[in-house]
DNA sequence: AACCAGGACGTGA
DNA sequence: TCACGTCATGGT
């Protein structure tokens, strides 16, 4: 079993099931309580339940970019108070409230614009399952906005490679600081098994682990993952 | 008071 | 191709 794998299973062995991608109402009662703990769904992977439920993932992994979800919390929040996060209506909303309420998500004017545009490209595949090509064509989709699109929204074995992936296997010597976003992301996918839960879970398992032991400098003191690999011992 | 947050784009070399 | 500046609010 190569090194990706064990460390999969040693994050899965101490966090559990991670239940990403979180959602504003995934129990039906109050749309307003949601979160930290109602908006995720550890062990069940039936979510996205439906094409509201894509298009939620979709906004969010565009709100998330570079901002801590906490701040994309409030601004789904917002949207979802003014819209019920629809995105017919949220097209026809005046800009200046739909950038009021996601202000609480950073960079307010871009992702205005982003939004709109994935959500005009949403529409459009009406109920389709897009490649990862059509939604990086996306002004606003990057590499790692496209693959969490692909792996959340759409279920498809799209590896998700973000900072904190960066930051954890740089620092156990796993990759190396020239390594690009599609190199690592290739790297990932030849050596983890092509599986949805797998690859759901660990980048979620990945972003709990980082938040512990990664989150200020000095990086990965005492990180329980060394002990996987020789160097360290 | 810097620094980071579940990044992407435009520019110039 | 790639390093760098820009976008903006919120928490530590």
């Amino acid at each position: 079993m190569n090194v990706y794998v064990q460390i999969y299973r040693k994050l899965m062995k101490l966090y559990g099931p991670q239940g990403w991608w979180p959602h504003v109402d995934h129990n039906g009662s109050n749309p307003t309580k949601f979160g930290a703990v109602d908006g995720y769904h550890p062990g069940d992977y039936s979510f996205p339940r439906n094409n509201k439920e894509k298009y939620e993932i979709i906004i969010g992994a565009v709100l998330t970019q570079n901002t801590s979800w906490t701040s994309v919390e409030k601004a789904l929040l917002n949207l979802n108070k003014l819209c019920g996060l629809d995105p017919e209506k949220i097209l026809k909303l005046d800009s200046d409230v739909v950038k009021e309420a996601i202000r609480p998500a950073g960079y307010f004017n871009q992702k205005y614009e982003y939004l709109k545009n994935v959500t005009e490209f949403f529409l459009s595949l009406d109920g389709r399952v897009p490649s990862r090509e059509e939604v990086i064509s996306v002004k606003g989709i990057g590499n790692e906005t496209a693959d969490s699109i692909m792996l959340y929204a759409f279920s498809q074995c799209e590896f998700v490679v973000d900072a904190y992936l960066k930051r954890v296997f740089l620092h156990l010597g796993l990759i190396d600081e020239k390594d690009g976003y599609m190199d690592i992301k290739k790297m990932m996918e030849k050596n983890i098994s092509k599986d949805l839960i797998v690859y759901q879970e660990y980048h979620a398992l990945i972003d709990e682990h980082a938040k512990r032991y990664y989150k200020t400098k000095p990086y990965g003191v005492d990180d329980p993952l060394k002990k996987i690999l020789n160097r360290f011992s």
